[in-house]
DNA sequence: CTGTAATCCTGCGAGC
DNA sequence: TGCTCGCAGGATTACA
């Protein structure tokens, strides 16, 4: 499931394969993705040419400039959801079910995206609609490089559960199910602990457990727990470094304590009730 | 301001 | 073997 660590790595993997491509052809499916794509931007994607590719969060931002002046003709924005895959493969490669997306490429490859639960979305944005800007009203800070003193007041005045808080896109943007409960285990806080409890050193501890969980899992090129793969196609390797999910009634790596999963915020969430204890 | 639950969706594995 | 059922959960919305 693409949290930031994932989506990094696809942006990172189309990037080069990407860079000054031609769109010769386009094709879109019937299936309703989590949000619509709207049959008048479908005209517009051939003769286009992808610019760099971007991530902020856990979406991805694909630039396409027009053949004169090299303008920004608009940017596609691109969440991958619970099973998105957005890959380069030979135009010859069979298609898979669940493809939703292909950009046909000068150079007989093609840009694919597949989602079998279908959650995640396409969206065009013509040149003039700000991306940044609409992105950048709901997201907060990238959770690699973390501002102290605003993530300390977010803590100090909420009441919510740590789990609740650090999967709010808006406190830090494209932290998920997987990388919070891992964060919290490193920080050794409980989920349910609530955000003004935290002492000055404990939100510290948390911010850069965060800062390394998901450093981590990047140089690993995130995690595939069933569907994700890299933008070419490659799984990624940090589930096997996973300390506390997915690991309900094994063993803790740092206690003799065995990981426990309670739902908190609706997610499943998994913890050591030694080295994570509650209250505070 | 909280939390909970439903919504979208398909595949998989456990249990019978 | 084949069925049902629970679970996986990102973002959003409705409701208590």
């Amino acid at each position: 499931m693409p949290e930031l660590p994932e989506v990094e790595t696809v942006a990172r993997d189309l990037r080069p394969l990407l860079a000054g491509r031609k769109v010769v052809a386009f094709w879109v499916g019937e299936a309703k993705l989590r949000r619509p794509w709207k049959r008048s931007w479908s005209g517009l994607m051939a003769g286009l040419r992808f610019g760099e590719v971007r991530r902020r969060g856990k979406w991805l931002m694909l630039p396409l400039e027009s053949r004169k002046p090299t303008a920004v003709a608009g940017t596609l924005l691109v969440h991958l959801g619970m099973t998105g895959q957005f890959t380069v493969v030979p135009a010859d490669d069979p298609w898979a079910d669940h493809t939703h997306f292909v950009f046909f490429l000068d150079n007989q490859t093609h840009l694919r995206f597949r989602d079998i639960r279908r959650f995640g979305s396409v969206e065009w944005f013509p040149a003039g609609q700000d991306v940044d800007n609409h992105l950048g009203e709901k997201l907060g800070p990238e959770p690699l490089d973390i501002p102290a003193a605003p993530f300390a007041e977010a803590m100090r005045r909420s009441k919510r559960t740590l789990k609740a808080i650090l999967l709010d896109q808006a406190v830090v943007a494209g932290v998920g199910n997987i990388y919070a409960d891992e964060a919290l285990f490193r920080a050794g806080l409980h989920p349910k602990r609530r955000g003004h409890t935290l002492t000055a050193a404990e939100c510290d501890r948390l911010r850069t457990a965060i800062e390394t969980v998901i450093a981590r899992a990047i140089e690993s090129r995130g995690s595939t727990i069933r569907d994700y793969v890299g933008g070419s196609g490659l799984r990624g390797g940090f589930q096997n470094e996973f300390a506390v999910y997915g690991r309900t009634g094994e063993k803790c790596v740092t206690c003799a304590g065995g990981i426990e999963r309670v739902v908190v915020s609706g997610r499943s969430s998994h913890f050591c009730p030694v080295c994570q204890p509650a209250g505070g």
